[in-house]
DNA sequence: CAACGTTTATCTATCATCTGATAGGGAAAC
DNA sequence: GTTTCCCTATCAGATGATAGATAAACGTTG
């Protein structure tokens, strides 16, 4: 198989973002990309390094998919806006570093820091949107949220209702 | 023991907010508690029935809270912004709800059916301060982003940050 | 080109441990 | 004596991880 830890990796997005961390075992990992446990294995070492991988991973395609979105003229607000609707939107799924941020302080080190800096580098981001100010940290609360609430409701059209207040609505 | 389905209960709610549903074990609770793993079976039947009780309580405690705090004269979207915080503030915790929805699709019926309707409650609750208009969901979405932001850099003061927009900061 | 060691990538087989759940016993309370 | 509550013992299945075999691809020699 040609990119075959990247299958690996798309795998185990999937399942973490569906199942949490704990959910989600080599088996069903190397089962949804038909390969053998001990195989994935051979790719990562350990859950801790898959899951870290997985995650950072996530973490820079993110930072890619905003900055595309800037190129394309929307404000920083909107880009993060539109990057997390897209992610709830494609794959109907939460945030992966939501998920991770909510297993919290249980989970393996290396993991929680990517997750951890996920939010860092978007309330960096989104503070120099705002003048410096505490709204930043109020932004990236209310996406995330807004993804929390959605699944909730298991209706993405509640995550525009729930960041309604951060201005234009869709991509036009 | 007096009251074990409660301890049970509690040392529950403390798993499944530190680790997820599938992070949690009836031996981890039962060792908790103090007994064995099948006198926890013998309380609640199945896991899927012991986290939709502890889901059920916890809605419930919150819902109790809030009027609480109604009562003692804040406004609805204080008297829940505190809650909220009070949650974070004792336990250090997620909320328990906010982590059975981000694990979303996958958890048992029962279970998913308990954290909506916290969801759903708390919209309710909150459009009726809110003059029915859609605000409800964006500030369940701020108020659930905020602890997630609050976990993720480990710092409870992240919640008062990411809440600033909702009004007065602290109970008096 | 041909031979040979090395690296890459996958497999089978297995391990100790943990998991949710059940069966059945015993003691105390009502 | 029946109900309540907890126990010991056990089960089948899943889990993360390791050991060792296999086979193809690659590179370096002669």
């Amino acid at each position: 198989m040609p990119n075959c830890s990247e299958a690996i990796l798309d795998a185990a997005e999937r399942r973490i973002r569906t199942h949490g961390y704990n959910g989600f075992s080599f088996r069903d990992v190397a089962s949804d990309v038909g390969i053998k446990s001990a195989s994935v294995h051979y790719h990562f070492a350990t859950k801790p390094a898959l899951a870290a991988s997985v995650a950072r991973r996530y973490r820079l395609r993110f930072a890619e998919a905003v900055a595309a979105e800037e190129l394309s003229g929307a404000d920083r607000i909107t880009a993060w806006r539109r990057v997390f609707r897209r992610a709830l939107e494609h794959d109907g799924l939460m945030c992966l570093c939501g998920v991770l941020a909510s297993g919290g302080a249980a989970l393996p080190e290396a993991v929680t820091r990517e997750s951890r800096q996920f939010f860092e580098e978007g309330a960096a981001a989104l503070a120099s949107a705002t003048g410096g100010g505490p709204q930043a940290a109020a932004i990236m609360a209310q996406l995330e949220g807004a993804m929390l609430v959605a699944q909730a409701f298991g209706d993405i059209a509640m995550f525009d209702v729930a960041t309604a207040t951060l201005g234009q609505p869709q991509p036009a």
